[in-house]
RNA sequence: GCCGCGUUGGUCAAGGGGUUUAAGACGCAUCCCUUUCACGGAUGAAUCACGGGUUCGAUUCCCGUACGCGGUACCA
């Protein structure tokens, strides 16, 4: 059975994008992928003063870094265009006011004032938080407690006015979860929420049943944070369309900050010292800026990895996939119902296993280009790559690189000399001179062979070879760090070795 | 307050009535390797929230309680 999968991500562009938004988004496109269908994007902007520029541009390119490329959206134009809800506007009062007809919802002209008010009045110590509902929309002002005549007047009167959703008294209605199963609510506990704001923009409550249907979405994924408003979602579908053609819904758990309880947020990742977003985002209003995993040195296999293993698993003991065996085993039914708490060292984990696993010319721009960051520009790929290969199993995050491999490029300029001082003599010196002459002689530069040139010469002046491989590494790195040090040697090839054993000679006088 | 969703070691988690003295991974500790720093290898400490049922038997099923989270906006 050739079932069509359609699934949507539809972010809000109010800056950023956090752990929990990114996980949502890859397991759209991965249960989108696995079922060969489309994965669609549209762009929820509704709310122009929450919309920030550069916000759209940021989530397109956090979806490419990750290697998540929509089937449509509004930069891939596709059949269900315009894909953002600002240019959709006029389609949402049509779908408001066909409700309004049914009786299923009403216009309300209430200010905001009044809503306080409202809320105030009517606050109890049994009931904090009084809503709009069943219960206290006859004392409002809106179409159901006004007469005909005097809902005609306002209306042409141009009052501003929104549309709520008529919320059954008491009513049972069920969510079939793709995770969490059958869930059932009561509608008369929740509050006829807006569908159409004074501005004639549609909330999140209609335009995500009118996109749905329009787009022909079959499955629909989004936060746990939803699942309270889902009642008002299968109504409008059942009001509307038909609930036969809603799609699947998954509400997936949340990201937990690591200590203590809640919601990871952007200051957890300023209070720890980690990234809590994909790329670095600075907030055009406030000059903020929040760092992102890929600055941090995160490779994006090993940040999709780590962000599908947070709360997914194929029940195997295998940890590492890539996006590929993702898009292969993915399978909602093993997404879990609890929300995790993150693991920054984990995630450093998932890097370092990456980074191991990646052939040298994946690796190889990434580093050249965070080298020049630091101001080293390598011009020399074939040296690249040798120090790539030497160190990379070393490194954790992409900066390690630099920290690990520095000294193919630039001779140290600074020495540990506190390591060799105490331990130099004047036959150490004499057999490092001799050393470099022989050094030059040799014919090949196999690791090896320096290793056993080095050792021979050693034996024949009676000196433990072991004692000079620390000045030695001390020479040619600066310090006390680095791969084994005949293969620096090697890499670093006659003239730069010799240059650099002569040079610490020099100070050490 | 009310409604919804959750709860296996410090963290991610497997397991869904007996074969579990409850996998595996991260982190931690100890040891080995290495006359650099790492990697790697070995070993170890550490878990079924609580109380009732159902059952011959419950970590696993049911009901409560506690705790946590989410929602209760003309935000998404």
């Amino acid at each position: 059975m050739a079932k069509k999968v359609r699934v949507r991500f539809a972010p809000s562009p109010t800056g950023g994008l956090h752990l929990g938004g990114v996980r949502t988004v890859l397991f759209n496109y991965l249960f989108a992928k696995h079922h060969k269908g489309d994965f669609i994007v549209r762009i929820e902007d509704t709310d122009q003063s929450r919309f920030v520029p550069g916000a759209e541009e940021y989530i397109f390119e956090t979806l490419h870094w990750c290697g998540l490329e929509p089937d449509e959206s509004p930069l891939h134009s596709g059949s269900c265009a315009p894909y953002r809800q600002s240019e959709r506007k006029e389609l949402y009062g049509e779908y408001a006011r066909q409700l309004v007809k049914a009786d299923k919802a009403y216009y309300a002209f209430d200010m905001p004032q009044e809503l306080e008010t409202m809320r105030v009045k009517y606050k109890t110590a049994d009931n904090p938080s009084p809503q709009y509902d069943h219960r206290l929309r006859m004392k409002m002002i809106n179409s159901l407690s006004l007469t005909l005549e005097e809902t005609e007047r306002m209306l042409e009167d141009k009052v501003p006015h929104v549309i709520r959703i008529k919320m059954p008294e008491n009513e049972t209605v069920i969510l079939n979860d793709m995770i969490r199963g059958e869930i059932s609510f009561n509608t008369g506990l929740t509050d006829d929420k807006v569908l159409l704001k004074a501005d004639g923009m549609p909330t999140y409550h209609l335009a995500v049943v009118v996109d749905d249907y329009l787009m022909k979405i079959t499955h629909a994924f989004r936060g746990e944070e939803w699942l309270p408003s889902a009642p008002v979602h299968v109504l409008l579908w059942r009001y509307l369309f038909s609930e036969k053609e809603m799609p699947h819904w998954a509400h997936l758990p949340l990201i937990l900050k690591p200590d203590g309880n809640g919601k990871l947020s952007k200051r957890d990742g300023e209070r720890l010292g980690f990234p809590v977003f994909p790329l670095d985002w600075k907030d055009p209003s406030t000059g903020e800026i929040t760092r992102g995993f890929r600055e941090r040195g995160f490779l994006p296999e090993a940040f999709v990895n780590m962000l599908a293993m947070l709360g997914w698993n194929d029940g195997s003991e295998q940890e590492i996939f890539s996006l590929a065996e993702l898009i292969e085993k993915f399978s909602i039914e093993r997404v879990h119902r609890a929300g995790s708490k993150f693991d920054y060292e984990k995630a450093k984990w998932f890097n370092h296993e990456w980074i191991k696993k990646l052939p040298v010319d994946s690796l190889q721009s990434t580093v050249k280009s965070f080298f020049k960051e630091k101001g080293i520009e390598i011009n020399n790929d074939a040296l690249l790559k040798k120090m790539i290969g030497l160190v990379k199993d070393r490194c954790t995050l992409i900066p390690d690189f630099y920290d690990q491999g520095k000294f193919f490029f630039e001779a140290p300029t600074q020495w540990d000399l506190d390591s060799v001082r105490p331990k130099w003599t004047t036959e150490k010196a004499s057999f490092f001179n001799d050393f470099a002459s022989r050094f030059q002689s040799l014919k090949d530069l196999e690791p090896v062979l320096i290793e056993s040139s080095f050792k021979n010469l050693a034996g024949e002046k009676n000196i433990k070879a072991g004692e000079l491989q620390l000045p030695f590494r001390i020479m040619l790195v600066g310090e006390k760090k680095g791969p084994p040090v005949f293969e620096i040697a090697s890499v670093l090839g006659k003239d730069e070795t010799i240059r650099r054993i002569q040079n610490m000679l020099h100070q050490l006088g």
